[in-house]
DNA sequence: CGGTTGCTTGATTCGCGTCAAATGCGGTGG
DNA sequence: CCACCGCATTTGACGCGAATCAAGCAACCG
């Protein structure tokens, strides 16, 4: 079923009927299946469709004079990866698949009608809108303030959790699909950098990524290395 | 009029309705003045309303463990300081003031009333939302991936252009009631550091920051060296 | 199998942090 | 109006964490 994660993604945070099930997916024009390193929009482009990510990882990033990219936000299976440009009209950053992925196509004018009609889904909307914004002032605070250890242990702490919420991650590791090159991009680090603060990580026992899977063997101690706080996450159950 | 400068920043990027206006001003159910330095809201609490500024400056921001904070939002007059609050339920960062501010109050419970009657101006704070949003990818990306020097330039030519759309700043420099150590818990640097870079912009001829003023002497020249591009700030007028 | 891409490690450099002290400045109270 | 206090700013000396440069290795893929 094409909206599973995204319903599972809500449904931990507030109920969604099955009308608004029923909305969500007459709201989907099309889905389609898309190769790694393919993008789905370039800054400055103004797409007339939102994209909803059914399985893949995508990001989103900018990219600076001297090459470097910053990704500003990873993507996964139930994510709206682009649910802003329905809003902003523009979009200002690249988004682009980091692995094979299955895509839906969501019409603005299907979202213009959602928010003429439906007040709750409404809601429920820009409650993700403000997730996602949630989650990026917690990889501010990283790209901040948190040293390269505390960051890349704050990063899997962080997609462990919302992967789990999909039923793809366990207490003890999950499978993510991404090279050290793509991690380093996401938390400001240099690829040989992350390198090293993985070994470290592996060395002090408490975590290792090797081949797109992530093995946990101390989470409480990954946690409290990461000052990894789930609240920004907003995991409980509220009417919206 | 306590409504001017929102309305002013929203009438930037499409129509607002004298019905709009009129609804925005019956959701303020209370103005007030707020003395520099106090919190407004505290991690975890839950807000029964959104706080729209009206005068002075206002940070959002996260402490770490070391002591360090990260400034995550700088808000200035017009800006709805939590309006994530409404949608989000518990605030997952501390905001306070940064100067002597004057504030509105705006319970949830009428801007669950916008979102049920009034779809188009639902849309307006819902871009509100990604607007903030926006300025956090782009903090990310200074964070991330920009030097001191065109980290520090980025933050004055977003200010310059965030205050002119109301009004409060100039080609050529504006007023920022913050001290040093406050703008360098917004860029990730250290208030050493940021002394540093700020002579050394002040000695290239590019701008100058004293007592709470900023001048710009080569705004051209400024923007370069930040890489600083207004797209982001989606200053153009839609339909939303 | 050879080519390509990603991972790993070492040597070195450098940007920014840390620590410390001096200076400047606005506010307060005598 | 001046003396003093506390905080912000400025500067210097030094150290460290992460970047850079470079080379070798492992894994995958046609």
């Amino acid at each position: 079923m094409p909206l599973d994660n995204l319903l599972m993604k809500l449904r931990v945070r507030d109920e969604v009927s099955l009308a608004e099930e029923g909305a969500l997916r007459d709201a989907i024009s099309q889905v389609r299946d898309c190769p790694a390193d393919r993008h789905l929009l370039r800054e400055g482009q103004e797409p007339g469709a939102s994209t909803l990510l059914l399985d893949g990882l995508v990001c989103r990033y900018r990219d600076l004079r001297n090459a470097e990219r910053q990704i500003t936000a990873l993507h996964i299976s139930g994510d709206f990866v682009d649910l802003h440009s329905f809003s902003l009209k523009s979009v200002d950053h690249n988004i682009m698949t980091l692995t094979p992925c299955r895509v839906a196509t969501v019409p603005h004018a299907r979202l213009l009608e959602i928010t003429e009609t439906r007040p709750h889904l409404t809601r429920l909307l820009w409650f993700l809108t403000n997730l996602d914004a949630a989650i990026q002032r917690e990889w501010e605070v990283s790209l901040g303030r948190r040293s390269a250890l505390a960051r890349t242990a704050h990063i899997f702490c962080e997609l462990r959790v919302r992967l789990s919420l999909i039923g793809q991650a366990a207490e003890t590791g999950y499978k993510l699909k991404l090279t050290q090159i793509e991690i380093s991009e996401c938390i400001g680090l240099t690829a040989v950098h992350l390198n090293r603060t993985l070994r470290e990580l592996r060395e002090r026992g408490l975590m290792e990524f090797r081949r797109g899977e992530v093995t946990i063997m101390d989470l409480p101690a990954l946690e409290e290395l990461a000052e990894f706080r789930p609240a920004y996450l907003h995991l409980e159950h509220r009417p919206h």
